[in-house]
DNA sequence: CCATAATATTTTAATGTTAAACTGTTGGGG
DNA sequence: CCCCAACAGTTTAACATTAAAATATTATGG
């Protein structure tokens, strides 16, 4: 059944690599979401949230390009939090094809009420590596990040 | 507007950990997914395939062990290739509970032939490290996989 | 000025994702 | 033997995600 696998070393070292760095990745947003969803929120409209905090206000599309999505999941992500009146969105006057998103006051409150312990969970989640692991981890997944292998 | 962020250095450095390896896990991630999609593949799709090939016929909860994903994910991904006749589906006579999935003739043919590029892609994605980056990135990524923080 | 290209957003169709409720099936204790 | 815990799978509802088509607005070259 088994063993129809034949790859060089070179093979298995970047396989390896791979699918620890995704492995991780995915536990570490998984433990952010269900810190978020204890606060009724999902990894991307705190992403949103925190955007707009930390920047201001901004059009839809400094968003996307912000968050590395697509246009319409933008769309659908401020939907969600519009209904829950965590943002607000307004025509800019000049250029009316921009919409400008806005945190409302409670969209607000919450970034700040829950900022704090978003935070430490990563921080917890980060500390079974120590402060020269994470720089080394850091600056290893920041070259793989620049390398914009378009094939 | 900006600048009301107020992080130690700790807090500095697990967060550009954090936001660099999801970014780099994004993007290798994205990379795969645009080469499956030449041939018409999800990397869902995908790693359901690659599982059947590998370590033969399996339930669907076992699929669903190996790949992190839940049951009804797995559901809706096998329905998605049994439609195109990559896989087959097979009530287990014995336990009727279980369903086994099977690499169907037309899924086989796909990964064999698709198999070894797909292997180089991320080869080639991870080219931008060395050899040593990459087994140090693995075992970084290792140490956090594991760290299964259930807060 | 006007046709047209470019741009920002929205919509649509397809897929993925989860939790939770629901459907069968199995196995075990009373 | 039968009820019921446990278990595999499916369905549903909600959200995410993208590409591509559709809308609306702006900029631009002739």
């Amino acid at each position: 059944m088994g063993s129809r696998y034949k790859g060089s070393t070179e093979d298995i070292r970047a396989l390896s690599a791979f699918i620890n760095l995704t492995r991780a990745s995915e536990s570490l947003l998984a433990a952010q979401g269900r810190r978020l969803a204890k606060d009724g929120l999902t990894v991307s409209q705190w992403g949103v949230l925190e955007a707009l905090y930390h920047l201001g206000p901004m059009s839809q599309k400094d968003l996307g390009l912000k968050l590395l999505k697509s246009g319409g999941n933008i769309t659908m992500v401020v939907n969600n939090l519009e209904k829950r009146s965590l943002v607000t969105r307004r025509r800019v006057k000049g250029d009316r094809r921009f919409v400008e998103i806005r945190l409302a006051a409670k969209g607000r409150r919450i970034v700040e009420r829950t900022l704090p312990e978003h935070v430490s969970g990563i921080v917890r989640d980060l500390e079974c590596l120590g402060a020269d692991d994470q720089e080394e981890l850091r600056r290893l997944c920041r070259l793989l990040g620049t390398a914009d292998t378009d094939d």
